[in-house]
DNA sequence: GGCATCATATATCAATTTGATAGTGGGGGC
DNA sequence: GCCCCCACTATCAAATTGATATATGATGCC
């Protein structure tokens, strides 16, 4: 699923800018997809060219002119199209995980910062989807992304808790040292 | 934080050659990173002009020549500076929940596939850390990566069986139908 | 025996995405 | 007055993706 299918589906919600539909990215699917505007707006080129979008203007004083995009009737069906095949995949990119798989190679005090920093930020995650997850009259699917969001938040959160304790009392003991290294785990 | 980065943290465990490091990947950090060879070849070669990593030729028999990489004292430095301040983000791209937020733009029959192999794919992977959660001898840092993973998937798998038969039936009843859109969700 | 596919190992490539940045002006905080 | 944020466009180098190419042996299947 590129970024083209993600435009088409934000303009099957409302007609819109690019701007526009960064900010919905960023509102209603920050927490499980992200585009940015070095690929929203090449996109959106692409889609008109295509014809799946139609592009009307509207001027603005001092301000750039407003290119407000609806989905075409050919857009609507592509739309359909690609959502009919496209695998429901899921992929995590951890940089958290990351660095607690070479946790023994850090000092005590980055560890504990590091599990720190992701509580703070899963709190906050969980906040804004609680937040979300309070507004009434919205359709069962993008309720479901939000109930999926706080669940899977809520596990993360129980389980650097639970952990967090013994992980900065047994990750120097057994084998290597921040200090001295000597690592041999194959 | 890039593939130059990772590389070097898998050198930190043990010599390998490219093949190898992909392969890591795949075993042991498949559940919240990827990396290709597209990415891992050329950061080996520049990690080379850096001098962050000694690489000799092994030459093979009907096969071609291994280059296996060592990690440099310059390199583990590097890795350590590196995971120093890296934050620790987390980002996910769930093609998933992109469907499932477009859910009403979908056939049942559609929607249903979609709970189902979301589902198979949960509990396959659930399968493969249950397995490494087995392994004996594991340092806490990466036993922990596998908690994690364990308490995020159980906790994913959980909400769409849960959710899994109301959706079918609420999805399509309140506004709008697949046949027929007129949405108008802002 | 023959055929497909996987494992070992390298490497490349077009297309896409990332993340930052630029430009332009109004409005709000302090 | 100063600085930063909001609104809106757009671009760009660098990195990544995902597929593919090249070779050969081994393994499995009918």
């Amino acid at each position: 699923m590129d970024t083209k299918t993600l435009c088409l589906g934000a303009l099957s919600l409302c007609d819109a800018t690019g701007y526009d539909i960064k900010k919905l990215f960023e509102e209603a699917f920050s927490h499980f997809f992200s585009a940015g505007y070095g690929s929203i707006y090449p996109a959106l080129e692409k889609l008109t060219e295509e014809g799946k979008v139609s592009c009307r203007r509207q001027e603005q004083e001092k301000r750039p002119d407003k290119k407000i995009y609806s989905l075409t009737e050919a857009g609507r069906a592509a739309l359909v199209a690609e959502l009919l095949d496209t695998p429901p995949r899921e992929k995590l990119r951890s940089e958290f995980l990351v660095l607690m798989f070479f946790a023994h190679l850090l000092p005590p005090q980055r560890l504990d910062e590091i599990l720190q920093q992701r509580l703070d930020e899963s709190r906050a995650t969980l906040e804004i989807l609680e937040d979300l997850d309070r507004r009434e009259g919205m359709p069962p699917g993008i309720k479901f992304t939000i109930q999926y969001g706080l669940a899977t938040t809520r596990a993360a959160i129980e389980c650097i808790e639970a952990h967090r304790e013994s992980l900065l009392h047994n990750v120097y003991e057994v084998g290597s040292t921040a200090a001295s290294p000597s690592s041999s785990v194959g």
